[in-house]
DNA sequence: AAATAAATATCGTGA
DNA sequence: TCACGATGTTTATTT
């Protein structure tokens, strides 16, 4: 079948299209069906498979980059699959009807250029510790820290230390959780520390959720918690925070790191 | 030009595919640029836009359904763009070089069967209830109980309330972070019971996550607080999962509602 | 390879 | 409309 020939010789190496009338199975960590209609099919050089239909933003079947596929013929439809491994996954579409095959070479050097990322506020935050409150400073970053995962440490004007977690979206229940997770080690490391070494000065260890929203339900659990939170809407700050990115970062690297 | 008033006859009437030399701008919740490239757009009738490089599953730009598309011509190039209100957000498209303009009905009823899904495997759960232990027994699952969010609730042979927490996919901290604010919501929500009528029993409320693999840390996080774990795996029992999906709640409606 | 958390997450559901 | 939680999440990063 010319079809056949074509997608043998072209996936793998070009961006193959394929429009028409289908059924397709899937089979992996889930399984589903999908009776004959007609979709819009993309497979990549790379192994990625996409299948899309007339509506929504995520495909109706897919499979992530890595797959192989293969093209052949039964009963006189063309069949496609692509088999992925580990998680052992396979989708397999057969063509009831075709309407379109092509394929696109899609040279393209240009990686996408992104500020507005998480990463981009907490520098911001970093470069302007007055957000979090008056006489507050940071001590370090999750990136460059040695505490283990938490977006930002430092200490207020009292001395106390801070744990600080930061949310591009509006915040929920589940990340006041992770901010409780990462007061209650650093709390539990802190005193531990207490233990060994006595005579050293004891830290209140203070949470800090900082997003543009925090909803009513989370406000009741940090509040219960003992924990605080700051709104702050970062569409007014994140053509500012790609443009101190840098220098947030210069700035932190003068402060000195906790002795743990 | 030709391109253009295609384009305006055609988007949101029906999927129109675009392949090119373009660049691209984003400017939204966060914001982009990507420098010219050769790309594949596809413009769906219900407002979404997926923008494809050669490489990778996620679109390197998009926008969800709901957007208005418009096409027109600066200095002799096309230019679309993809408007979304709440949150405002735009994509732009300037097309260097156009390869190709199609469009395609794609016409389709059909909707995706999946089985596998977390919802699955509650309702297999239900049916099965010795899988977590013997002498155990249900009560109700999230969707038909009044007794606030959590996937399983229970009672075992010895009377205790249990709490269970269902993951399809390997369970990591943060899942274990979910069980702890169930389990705690309820022991409080028991307790308010408990000193408003005197004499009631005191029961113990247990924590379960249930999942294929649970990590080693989250193994030590569960052990500290008193919680439980249960390993399964479900690709074994997911094909009768579906089977029993609906057996497995006309068997939970035969248990009696907590009182609450 | 496993674990961890972000994402312009998207999507469905329920209040 | 908002909040919450699942997703066949995918992706990047770190251990």
């Amino acid at each position: 079948m010319a079809a056949a020939d074509f997608l043998r010789h072209e996936l793998g190496r070009r961006v193959v299209e394929l429009v028409g009338r289908c059924r397709i199975e899937y089979d992996g960590r889930a399984a589903s069906t999908l009776a004959s209609g007609e979709r819009l099919m993309l497979f990549k050089p790379d192994g990625t498979l996409l299948v899309h239909t007339a509506a929504k933003l995520k495909p109706v079947n897919w499979q992530p980059p890595g797959c192989t596929f293969s093209a052949s013929v039964e009963d006189g439809k063309l069949v496609v699959t692509a088999l992925r491994e580990k998680p052992r996954e396979m989708v397999r579409i057969v063509m009831d009807d075709i309407a379109a095959i092509l394929s696109f070479a899609l040279m393209d050097t240009e990686e996408l250029a992104l500020v507005g990322s998480e990463d981009d506020l907490q520098a911001y935050l970093a470069a302007n510790p007055q957000l979090i409150e008056p006489g507050f400073s940071f001590w370090s970053r999750e990136r460059d820290s040695q505490l283990g995962p938490m977006d930002l440490y430092g200490e207020d004007a009292k001395g106390n230390r801070v744990v600080i977690e930061v949310k591009r979206r509006p915040a929920q229940v589940g990340d006041g959780e992770q901010l409780r997770r990462y007061v209650e080690r650093e709390r539990k490391a802190r005193g531990t520390a207490s233990a060994a070494s006595e005579g050293r000065k004891e830290f209140t260890i203070r949470g800090i959720l900082v997003a543009p929203v925090v909803s009513e339900v989370l406000r009741r659990y940090l509040n219960d918690l003992g924990f605080e939170w700051r709104e702050i809407d970062w569409d007014k700050l994140a053509r500012k925070a790609s443009a101190l990115r840098g220098a947030g970062q210069a700035t932190l690297g003068r402060f000195e790191r906790p002795e743990r």
